[in-house]
DNA sequence: GTCTGATCATAA
DNA sequence: TTATGATCAGAC
């Protein structure tokens, strides 16, 4: 057995794409075997396999830096799972949220911003009752917010970090924002890092990140692949 | 059936 | 602890 390399990292925008488009049609276990590696019985344990698979052929280099997956075209790549019904099954992380430190802080400068600015989103099926190595990639998907999804996100953003701006992290549920939500992203429940407390003084609470709703996605994939 | 809060692995 | 990659699973 020689050993196996990953692919080169793609120059420019268009063989990127030349390339996601070969990934699509083929299984999991097809993309694995092709790289080494074999499908764990199920994500329980593994969340980030199938976006780690895709980067691997696709030649991302960025690794666990807080850079784009494909630095010099600026572009962030995001594995979707997908239903039956052609609909996103969960909801999307985008970034960490910061809790501390935003004075001055505006939509123009913010980390989220810029994670969206570009997306190669890569459609893969996800229900459970699809064996991991059997779920199939589709076609993938180059995107930029249009004016009005750029709204509404700034939107979203600006009432969440008022919230944590007054100390009211810790009243941020889910249910806030239309497209954009808060929740926990952390190891566990005992993962804390800093926040604004009501009074201004610093608390520990659960760090929390930007996630995009389903029906958001939902509308991107729509409206490129239904019209 | 959908949603929200909780959680898993790994590297630096 | 924070960054990357997300899905799990009980509540509703």
């Amino acid at each position: 057995m020689s050993p196996i390399e990953q692919p080169s990292t793609p120059q420019t925008e268009a063989e990127l794409l030349d390339r996601a488009q070969a990934l699509a049609g083929l299984t999991l276990g097809e993309l694995a075997q092709q790289a080494g590696i074999v499908p764990p019985p199920d994500l329980r344990r593994d969340k980030g396999w199938v976006g780690q698979l895709l980067e691997w052929h696709l030649g991302a280099t960025a690794g666990s830096k807080p850079v784009p997956d494909f630095i010099e075209l600026g572009i962030e790549l995001k594995t979707i799972p997908i239903g039956y019904h052609g609909k996103p099954l969960e909801t999307t992380f985008v970034c960490v949220a910061p809790l501390i430190g935003l004075h001055g802080l505006d939509w123009q400068h913010s980390h989220i911003k810029h994670k969206l600015a570009k997306v190669l989103w890569i459609p893969v099926e996800g229900e459970r009752d699809i064996p991991l190595a059997d779920r199939h990639v589709g076609s993938p998907l180059l995107w930029q917010p249009s004016e009005e999804e750029e709204q509404q996100l700034r939107q979203d953003w600006e009432e969440l970090m008022d919230m944590i701006v007054l100390g009211q992290v810790e009243q941020i549920t889910a249910k806030h924002g239309e497209v954009l939500q808060l929740r926990p992203k952390a190891a566990n429940n005992k993962a804390l890092t800093e926040a604004y407390g009501a009074n201004g003084q610093p608390i520990k609470t659960l760090p929390r990140g930007f996630y995009l709703k389903t029906h958001f996605t939902a509308a991107i994939l729509a409206k490129h692949f239904i019209i």
